[in-house]
DNA sequence: TGACATTAGATGTTATAACATCTATATTCC
DNA sequence: GGAATATAGATGTTATAACATCTAATGTCA
């Protein structure tokens, strides 16, 4: 049960101070889930950056949000949110529309196509966070959080 | 403090379930501190990946490791190990030789110059996770590694 | 031995990430 | 009003990731 980090990853010397090794523990586990996650999406042809996107636009229905909004929102940053967009746009799961107001903003919002299909990702997308985490208890998940929370404090 | 994930991705609606809310707490957490890390690498002109290949190089010293080796013991699966370590000996970081033994091998080895740049990296890595977790305290640290061990362990 | 499967790695291709730079529009402030 | 600055986004380029396919060497077993 419970294998630790160093012989995950085959290594014979101890980690050099317990920041590393909570630090790569964080990443470790972190690549296993989103790893997980995007394989779970792949027979829709999404990715996991389209998908979050998708999720944040149906939140932000029906008002829509420029590209900058979006970006925001996401759970790692996106450099290139223009080209990301635009394939979204090809595909038919976004609309984009330059804002009357400031001409600079361009208002992207979920097509009906692109809502329907996050609306059936729903619960496959529980079932996978269940899957990955659902083996601990209310209380550890709770502790895990609010740790997590205090890592992401003090800055 | 610890303004929570919800504030902080600008979400009006709570999450689904609590596997949802710790998933998006590993995940979020682990990009900060992997964005930061790169950021950190990136004046020696090195990827977080190629920083860990080193690293992991160092460890096997002085016999090397097979293509394949290295990539199990990497923090994150990496399909394209090939070209990455092509890029590297180009770099004049590692050296590769087909073994002798079983010519399908190719054992790779870190060069002086490699083992001279992550030596010089060593006491920047670690003031960069001393100011991404050193503000947990040993307990917090001890009980976050515990958790994610444990979240890794049923598969 | 020879057919077949397995393994290690290389290579071709496409998609995406990362970064710098550029254009158009708005805002600031004299 | 107009120059300077800031903001939103688009675009060009390079690097890397992802995936499939291919080649060479080894192992398996009739």
């Amino acid at each position: 049960m419970s294998p630790d980090l160093k012989r995950e990853l085959k290594q014979n010397k101890p980690f050099k101070s317990l920041c590393q090794e909570a630090q790569l523990n964080i990443v470790r586990t972190s690549n296993i889930l989103v790893n997980d996650f995007e394989r779970m999406l792949k027979p829709y042809g999404i990715t996991g950056t389209q998908y979050n996107v998708l999720r944040i636009l149906r939140g932000a229905e029906p008002a829509g949000l420029c590209r900058n909004e979006v970006a925001e929102r996401l759970i790692n940053r996106m450099p290139d949110a223009t080209r990301l967009l635009d394939r979204m746009e090809d595909a038919g799961l976004v609309t984009r529309e330059r804002s009357e107001a400031d001409r600079r903003l361009v208002t992207t919002r979920i097509t009906k196509e692109g809502k329907k299909l996050v609306d059936s990702l729903d619960d496959e997308v529980e079932a996978q966070h269940e899957k990955g985490l659902g083996h601990l208890g209310k209380k550890d998940l709770e502790k895990l959080i609010e740790l997590l929370t205090l890592v992401r404090s003090h800055n």
